[in-house]
DNA sequence: TCGCTCTTTATTGTATACAATCTACATGAG
DNA sequence: CTCATGTAGATTGTATACAATAAAGAGCGA
């Protein structure tokens, strides 16, 4: 048969293990400090403890998690100065991804920014059913847009890398959706960044995309 | 007994395999584009493939193997745009963290990179048993200097990163100590970095380093 | 009560067995 | 000769059993 087995390279367990522990993480499921008994994964995702530990391995490479020998996996915490260092990181490797789409942006990606830049921008005005679902479809959104600029620079370790960096928690990430002054100076960054990219100004694109993770950086440190 | 378990938190087996099998890819004993067999790695290593398998997920993650389903793991290859994308990256990370290094390097430190500068420099005049250890001994200095720049950073998140940017094997990584001329430009551009760390200078300190690893980038490109 | 040792229990780390999948090669039809 | 098909062997993916380690608590003497 032409279709019998095309399919080739089958997801396997422990890669959709991978994949939802992160989520899951990341979503506040698992809350730092929280340890990660290998056998009650287990029987929560439906698999054995092999794939679950390949599963902690590779989240613990990633930093989400640290395993201590014997002792098993937990939630990575953050401090003050680990969100720092963090943002820090992201606003050089974001500030060069802004650079180099700059030059090599295509009109299509392009249009994929203004639409983001205009769903966000028109939210202020739209009506949610809760403050958590706005929250939740704000930060898709800016997701996004921040995901096309860094594919744009098309270079695929800074795409793999970066994620290790954004790896922080939502409780972390919503503070910039909260207030509408603070949409208001987001969505200003946004449209500063698409202009610099739109006119291939590279170092303005960085500069912007730099500043305007700074102003993220801080209204979190405010915040807590 | 006073002494009986006071070890606590020993080693574990797949951890030394994981760092084994991190230096034999990079040494360049498993060549780019071989594949790692499980169970001919478990039989060199005296280990069953269990840790063997933890071991590769966590280099996949690094990125130093591809692992597909079903197929196993293959060395990543490293062509011309790859060995490109992974020096921008450097040359953007280590520049910021010589910026960073140049507020907050301690006294030790910068007399820790006079040390390897001068060893660097000395080289030149030294004799060697053969030119294979002599770059083994120079590309081994040359990372300390740039590892005591990171660590000076003070950013734990970035120390983590660089490794798996770093990730080049080493056939690559020696073209900047073959000839004295090139020899002697790494030797100016450490003198130049240091200066500027010195001096707190912390842009100086960025743009040196850039320029430096940009330079590196050069030199390999030209020998492919 | 405090501190010590010993035991018990929970959990991790490794080895191994088996099932699932891929690869290579042989076979045969056109 | 070329291409499809089937089969055998190699290799990976998962489950499970067991060993090793750490954490918590019981018992006991001072």
């Amino acid at each position: 048969m032409s279709d019998s087995k095309v399919a080739l390279d089958e997801p396997v367990s422990s890669d959709a293990v991978y994949e939802r522990l992160r989520r899951e993480i990341i979503a506040g499921r698992h809350a730092p400090g929280a340890r990660l008994i290998e056998e009650r994964l287990a029987q929560e995702y439906g698999v054995s403890r092999t794939p679950i530990r390949q599963a902690l391995a590779r989240v613990a490479q990633e930093g989400l998690v640290r395993i201590f020998p014997h002792r098993g996996a937990v939630v990575r915490t953050f401090d003050r100065d680990d969100l720092v260092a963090a943002y820090d990181l992201r606003a050089v490797l974001e500030g060069f991804a802004a650079a180099q789409a700059a030059t090599r942006m295509g009109a299509l990606q392009l249009a994929l920014l203004e639409e983001t830049a205009r769903a966000l921008e028109e939210s202020l005005q739209a009506q949610f059913l809760n403050r958590e679902a706005e929250v939740l479809y704000l930060v898709e959104q800016n997701q996004i847009f921040h995901n096309t600029i860094v594919n744009a620079a098309a270079n695929e370790r800074l795409a793999v890398l970066l994620p290790s960096v954004l790896d922080v928690p939502m409780q972390f990430r919503s503070f910039n959706w909260y207030t509408p002054e603070e949409r208001r100076i987001s969505n200003f960054f946004h449209r500063s960044i698409i202009t610099a990219l739109q006119q291939g100004d590279a170092e303005r694109a960085r500069s912007m995309m730099q500043e305007h993770i700074y102003r993220g950086r801080d209204v979190l440190l405010e915040s807590l």
